[in-house]
RNA sequence: GCGAAAAUAGCUCAGUUGGUAGAGCAUAACCUUGCCAAGGUUAGGGUCGCGGGUUCGAGUCCCGUUUUUCGCUCCA
């Protein structure tokens, strides 16, 4: 005790600091040890996925293809049943919503138009020293901004010498600095522009070097070449080589809306406001595609554009803003792990945009995006048609182009989404543990599984015979093998909500123990009531009910 | 695309200074038990990611390549 006052009072100094740090290090040891627990359950996740016929990595055989997955049995069940729960909650709930399925092929010009062919073209550049790759004309861009600063400098000691007698555009004429960086700027400037018009990545290179623009990282000029990296997919269209046309995959579906919105709108007598869904295949040659099906270069898309008056698009993004939001809610997986993410920066074409965020195992992440689109796509469409692509609103007695509010989701995002939020590792009572995919039941793959609690006395002939009458309604499993508790397990595992067990009194008294997959909890019913019983929790028209 | 690490059965992994590939789980069949996985017997499944090289001999050493993971870079 003695002993340790003293070291106490001797070393007082070294020991207070020893604390700091403890206590410095402490919160980020607590934070390492969660995102490693967490990444721990991401790479099960994904083990499972492959496992239970979830996801399977494309062309696995021939070492797989970067970034791109297959659906598996259980995988396109569940995939399948989302993008109907979406499907209906759109087309069935609102009367002034109508689907369509556009071609993934379209005329090339589209993507001019929607700006997807410059926007997605980004000419490269990688510092040798430090690694490290940036946008080459963003650094240029940088450059000019640095310059310009310089300008505004010397103005700005100029007029303070000056006071009011200044005159900014005499100085600016005549001061032989500000004459000297205006002139770079404007021969820099010159340069830029016509090697972008150009797409002259040589050129650009050469601008770099001629500026002396370094790494800010390396603070050296050891640049590799321009590359142009494009994120869009391209293919030839046309079967000889002098006739063929390049066309894009395309990189989004919301364009197949817009360039069908007179079509829809005439044909299907659509008075605004209405909306266009449409569910299909995007691809986008991500330079990092990465997180298993969350980027992926081929993904699913389940986008509604909604066409609105001129002025009253704000109101409505607000609408969607709460609907969309309870949609993805009413599926039950905890509030808490929904956010929206509102832009601060908005793309060119938007003027007001959020994400709804679900925290998925690395993080909180972009499942869906709204946006305020304005009347950007269908007024740049009218331009580069050359067709009227207006809405007469009879209401109001004149013609304008709608503005549009976008909602988009990412159906594997959903996908994973819903899979990370029902994966459950839970301990039981006596130790023992099970992997439970707590799906809703609504999406699960199984509905329900039927088992005979034994292989004989005429339970497994019972049990298909429930089968055959339930078949029709849901999707229901038989099986037979193995241990009664083995069985619940595996169907623990897919997620199927339901298990139905038949014993030797069923044969008897034409009832069946129902067990739920949740709380393990079992029942005692008739077997005439199974379709009442099952078809009440997983149908999907309930869910929808809950978020009207 | 750059840097680092990894790749052996469906999954998780052993595999000795280089000497002809194993286990557990999973799968299938049969027997047994029968309400919450892991009883018995048996079977199938791997040219050790791929291609070269060194060596009498390579899962093991060297080179290249592909894929994956992590960190950059990009992201409507």
């Amino acid at each position: 005790m003695s002993a340790t006052k003293i070291i106490f009072l001797n070393d007082f100094s070294l020991v207070l600091s020893f604390l700091i740090r403890k206590i410095l290090t402490l919160q980020p040891e607590i934070e390492y040890k969660f995102m490693v627990q967490q990444d721990e359950i991401f790479k099960k996740l994904i083990s499972h996925c492959k496992e239970y016929g979830f996801v399977f990595p494309s062309s696995e055989i021939y070492d797989g293809l970067a970034a791109v997955y297959d659906y598996g049995q259980n995988g396109v069940e569940l995939k399948n049943n989302i993008k109907r729960y979406w499907w209906e909650s759109m087309t069935l709930l609102n009367e002034n919503i109508v689907g369509i399925d556009s071609a993934i092929f379209m005329h090339p010009t589209i993507w001019k138009a929607s700006g997807h062919v410059d926007a997605f073209n980004d000419p490269l550049i990688d510092n040798k020293d430090s690694k490290k790759r940036y946008r080459a004309d963003v650094l240029i861009e940088e450059q000019l901004a640095k310059i310009e600063e310089k300008i505004n400098k010397e103005i700005e000691k100029a007029s303070l010498r000056f006071g009011a007698a200044f005159d900014v555009q005499q100085f600016r004429t005549t001061n032989p600095r500000v004459l000297e960086n205006q002139a770079k700027y404007d021969e820099l400037h010159a340069r830029f522009v016509k090697a972008l018009n150009d797409s002259d990545l040589e050129a650009l290179r050469q601008i770099i070097l001629d500026s002396k623009i370094v790494c800010p990282v390396s603070g050296t000029a050891n640049w590799t070449e321009v590359r142009q990296f494009n994120l869009m997919f391209s293919t030839e269209m046309g079967s000889t080589l002098e006739g063929a046309m390049k066309v894009y995959l395309r990189p989004e579906t919301a364009q197949g809306i817009f360039v069908n919105f007179l079509n829809v709108y005439k044909s299907g007598r659509m008075k605004i406001p209405f909306g266009i869904a449409q569910i299909g295949k995007a691809f986008r040659n991500e330079i990092v595609a990465r997180q298993f099906i969350f980027r992926m270069r081929e993904f699913e898309q389940m986008e509604m554009q909604f066409f609105v008056r001129p002025g009253e698009e704000l109101q409505w993004f607000s609408h969607w803003k709460a609907l969309r939001m309870k949609w993805h809610k009413a599926l039950g997986l905890g509030d808490s792990k929904y956010r929206f993410h509102d832009h601060d920066k908005l793309a060119h074409y938007a003027n007001a945009a959020t994400d709804i965020e679900f925290e998925m195992p690395f993080g909180f992440k972009e499942v869906e995006g709204i946006h305020s689109r304005t009347d950007f796509d269908l007024g740049s469409h009218e331009q580069y048609s050359g067709k009227k692509i207006q809405y007469f609103d009879p209401e109001l007695n004149q013609s304008y182009v709608p503005y549009v509010i976008e909602t988009s989701i990412g159906v594997d995002r959903m996908f994973l989404s819903v899979l990370a939020g029902s994966y459950h590792e839970e301990v039981l009572e006596g130790g023992d543990s099970r992997v439970v995919l707590q799906l809703p039941p609504a999406l699960a793959p199984v509905k329900l599984a039927v088992l005979p609690l034994v292989k004989k006395d005429g339970l497994p002939e019972k049990a298909r015979e429930i089968v055959d009458t339930l078949r029709f309604g849901f999707n229901c499993r038989y099986d037979e093998k193995d241990s009664i508790g083995k069985r619940y397990r595996r169907q623990d595992a897919i997620g199927t909500p339901f298990c139905v067990t038949v014993d030797h009194e069923t044969l008897n008294d034409d009832c069946v123990t129902i067990r739920y997959r949740d709380t393990m909890q079992q029942e005692r019913v008739p077997v005439s009531q199974l379709e009442t019983i099952i078809s009440d929790k997983v149908s999907i028209k309930n869910l929808l009910k809950t978020i009207i």
